[in-house]
DNA sequence: AATAATCCTTCCAGTCACCGGAAGGTCAAG
DNA sequence: CTTGACCTTCCGGTGACTGGAAGGATTATT
């Protein structure tokens, strides 16, 4: 399997490939004709890695996804742990932004949106 | 005022000041010792951008909001539209975040977090 | 007055996870 | 044998800063 192919069978965009392999995610071998060659231990890495990136999970915490993934001996206690830190990430994220969005509503609400000079927004951004 | 002091006026760290003069949001003068010095306009757009950056507008927000907000004609209506695409971004940013969060939680609630191999995380990342 | 500590300057590099494009080698089809 | 689709590496850019180095200016202490 070339680049092309396992970028059509993966999902994922050939300048991504090759930046994972850059990055030691994945090591592809190589062909007499300097190709890479990926095999179907890469296609499978890369569709999990697709699907964790997909879900939000850092490059770090795909590197820890796959590596727990190789180990024979790791207990999913590790992965639940990685996922879980990662799902209260989510939620302050999602708690951050719904402050944010009550907010900016209140503003939104509270301005004309006419000709008219005064805007509550600006005021409130300015200070006044 | 320096920009140690201008700093702790808007609340915004010396580098990121620095670079907000870089990309020219700001045009502080300069002392004879080749400081910058800022005016009390300079501390009002500074807290102007604190709290717009802090409301998640990007630069180019931030750029558009400051014209606007220096434009003795333009209307409450152009603020009031930027705003609102802004709010949405936000929104759907939030819809995107609560269906990852349903996967993640649906996915931490599949796996035991114990000892054994088995882990329904990694095996959903596998495509299993 | 000398020295030390703090402040200021510019410039360079790094962050994260890629993306775009250029210059050039390789391969399959017509 | 040429065309076009692949592939390669390398360089630079993204957004919004942040860290650090090297060196000049100012202020405080001795």
């Amino acid at each position: 399997m070339n680049i092309g192919d396992i970028a059509e069978a993966s999902g994922l965009p050939t300048k991504t490939i090759r930046y994972y392999e850059d990055i030691g995610l994945i090591q592809p071998t190589r062909g007499e004709n300097g190709y890479r060659v990926f095999g179907e231990n890469d296609r499978q890495k890369l569709i999990f890695l697709s699907r964790a990136r997909s879900l939000g999970f850092s490059i770090d915490d795909c590197r820890s996804l796959l590596s727990l993934y190789d180990d024979r001996d790791r207990s999913s206690a590790d992965v639940k742990t990685l996922a879980e830190d990662h799902l209260a990430r989510i939620s302050s994220k999602i708690t951050e932004l719904e402050s944010l969005q009550r907010t900016l509503r209140h503003l939104v609400h509270k301005c004309h949106g006419d000709q008219r000079l005064e805007c509550p927004i600006l005021d409130d951004l300015a200070g006044i």
